[in-house]
DNA sequence: GAAAGCGGTTGCGTAATAAGGAACAACTGC
DNA sequence: GCAGTTGTTCCTTATTACGCAACCGCTTTC
């Protein structure tokens, strides 16, 4: 690990977590380093523009080269390309988002989502990471890992209660990836987000492992158990065409 | 500047650059440094998302790190959640692509999509960069540039001709800025895509500087000059909103 | 109006780190 | 089975990153 390159990266971190953004001074405490060495990294990462200096603050923030990276990096996903589509026709027929998500180190990562005008308001879903045990779209994944991977994540992860609907016990958690294997589509039901109701299904790639699903996403008002099962048929022939295009042969 | 933290985010250019990835010994050699140095620059990377070795290959690519990252960014740009809503009405009601840019170090940058499942199927636009002297959206903000910054632009610009239809003379292109700002919109005429033509306003912030601009966009089959002048009036009218709600008093 | 304090920025000497080389393991091709 | 290539690891040393001090600009206080 090189550490000048790691503290570099640790400045982005914190200004992740500080969305309007830090002086010098306030990254060089943090770092734990002297003004002039935070000052010098910050420069090396504003060269390159994953920061910009504010003109009225002096105070630095992300910049806009993550924006270009991210398109390169969804570019590069055949996923995004293939299922994209097929979530807009999702959303046109049943006027809600359609989310595509990524497993990636033990959680979800969205990486599209198709909307409509009249669909609930969700911002910047893209990008965003979420857990997998309290997420439809994750645990449409997690119902298909095998057991190590099962044994691995639990004991690597901790059950936050989001909600009042959160599962919290992994015998619980166990029981409801068993329920969606059965039924082939797992359903989120205000788990992470008040209010938030989902229903996900996963995608099977050419050797059959499941590492995307795609959902159908509104408000719990919108989406009462009747809603799901009609838009449950849609929603599995998408994923399957999906996963067919991946090379799945299921 | 910090060598080896340059270094690092010079590999992610190259990487940027082959989408299909590089092993250690070609990023070695494109850097022109030891195999162990790129090593250990690629391990700090990998340690924090930026990039990932594929399982099969073991070549590195940029990772979702960077998809975390720019969701960041663009919840930063208040403009973008501002004007997501106007340009859905814009989308809808054109059934078209509408475009949201950004200047940037004399470049235009996309942050903003959206599109309808009919609309033409243009991947990946957001976070990619594209010249303001043969784009609708950078001509639409380059038209309010003041004097020096005109000047300074084009010191720095060289005119590249992407079509038959690229402005490659300083004196056309600036007589087509005038054009704009007598007409309050601007085209782009398949300048800068073949079988691509956009009509474009300016955004005007509460400083009344223009750093924005929001686009209908089609093939040039759909987007004939009638369509446009039917377009206008609906454009204008949701640049001014978006401008009013930055602070405008345009 | 002057002084103090703070933040951002710059330059220099030195301590600590980054770098390269060598070696090794794994894989591929002949 | 061997040669060649790539990725990875470890150790020594050369080079860079680091911290300190100083400076500049701005704001606040007296």
């Amino acid at each position: 690990m090189i550490q000048s390159v790691d503290r570099s990266l640790i400045i982005l971190e914190y200004l992740k977590q500080h969305p309007k953004g830090l002086g010098v001074t306030e990254i060089a405490n943090l770092l734990g380093v002297a003004k002039s060495t935070a000052h010098r990294l910050i420069m090396t990462l504003e060269e390159h523009g994953y920061v910009k200096q504010m003109e009225e603050t002096s105070v630095y923030r992300l910049g806009l080269k993550f924006l270009e990276m991210s398109n390169i990096v969804v570019d590069q996903l055949n996923v995004v390309e293939l299922a994209h589509p097929i979530m807009e026709k999702i959303s046109k027929q049943t006027d809600k988002i359609s989310h595509l998500v990524m497993l990636d180190d033990f959680q979800v990562i969205y990486i599209d989502k198709v909307e409509t005008p009249s669909a609930v308001r969700i911002y910047s879903q893209l990008g965003r990471r979420a857990p997998i045990y309290c997420t439809g779209v994750g645990k449409a994944i997690a119902a298909y890992f095998d057991e190590a991977q099962l044994k691995r994540y639990l004991s690597e992860n901790s059950f936050h209660k989001f909600t009042k609907n959160t599962y919290t016990e992994e015998k619980e958690f166990k029981q409801e990836l068993e329920r969606i294997r059965s039924n082939g589509y797992s359903v989120d039901n205000e788990e992470h987000e008040e209010g938030i109701r989902c229903v996900a299904v996963p995608i099977f790639d050419h050797l059959n492992r499941v590492n995307y699903s795609v959902s159908i996403t509104g408000t719990s008002v919108q989406m009462t158990d009747q809603r799901i099962q009609e838009y449950l048929p849609l929603l599995k022939e998408s994923a399957k065409e999906i996963s067919s295009l991946l090379g799945s042969a299921q």
